[in-house]
DNA sequence: TTCTATATTGAGACAAATTATCAAAGGACT
DNA sequence: AGTCCTTTGATAATTTGTCTCAATATAGAA
């Protein structure tokens, strides 16, 4: 197995790496929550989620539960970014990919390479973005940051 | 005809909003420089694509071009990223919008409720993501930020 | 436990945004 | 004008979702 992309070190307060063992809400658990049934289709698609610590897409969780019709697929998964557990992000090229948050507010990184993601919060970004909200017109509802990286593991496998 | 929704005001290097009087590039004079042969299609995408000011879709500049084939369209389009003069950018629930790029390197706000698309650029970002760049494993090959906003038409028509 | 009202599901049609194919037409240069 | 190579348009195919609707499963009552 590969080890993780992401280590916390960082300048504290600054810039923050989530480490995959972060804790994760229970999915299902939120989903009941909010009045949602526990159906075994959606416990289906969470145990798989839960082991997508780097990122993934719809499709690829279709293909990994055949017995799941692709419309629930689709459903649960915008089912859990409505209750915010998971959300989605794009790659380069506008191709959509989904993530589990881990912590609450944060932007990601994506591997240019190999598209794996990976999650960070810098409180220098949130201070830039209230700074912004003066100087730009309009009322800013929300901001989504993406930085595209060629991963450690793609630089040191340079050539392959 | 509606006004600006950035005006170039803000603090100098900090925040510097386009106004839509900014000088672009002869679109068409960039593609051939790269080798690319100048033709009708293209120059008629290109003449319509001047006096997108704030942002469009693939399918209204389709529209607006009965003449021309769809794939032409989005050959284009694809054309004129690749050459750097126009970008694209996502709305909130991903959909494609494209946009000139009147300055080099800028991001993007789009209005959450008429998806307007307006540029601005903040010396403090590019610092924040030098600064990033030391955090974060692996190698910052680009970033992409988007700001959500209501813009200043759609806070005022509030209610319509 | 069984019943029941209602949420969910799966199949498949439909939609939007692109990309691929390929023969026909159009530029650039001689 | 002639030739070669780029571009184009029509259309099929793909990818990422959404919608419909009848069949099924769930939560909570009985």
């Amino acid at each position: 197995m590969w080890a993780p992309a992401f280590t916390a070190e960082g300048v504290l307060n600054q810039v923050m790496t989530t480490p995959p063992t972060a804790s994760r809400p229970d999915m299902m658990a939120v989903l009941e929550d909010r009045g949602y049934r526990s159906t075994a289709p959606r416990r289906a698609i969470i145990r798989i989620l839960e082991g997508k610590e780097e990122g993934f897409t719809a499709e690829e969780i279709g293909s990994e539960l055949p017995g799941v019709g692709r419309a629930t697929i689709f459903r649960t998964i915008k089912l859990l970014m409505e209750v915010g557990v998971i959300c989605r992000l794009n790659l380069i090229d506008g191709a959509p990919k989904y993530s589990l948050s881990r912590i609450e507010h944060h932007h990601h990184t994506v591997c240019v390479r190999c598209g794996i993601v990976g999650e960070f919060r810098a409180t220098t970004v949130e201070r830039l973005m209230r700074s912004l909200g003066s100087e730009i017109p309009g009322e800013i509802m929300g901001h989504r940051i993406e930085l595209y990286v060629t991963c450690d593991r793609c630089v040191e496998g340079e050539g392959n």
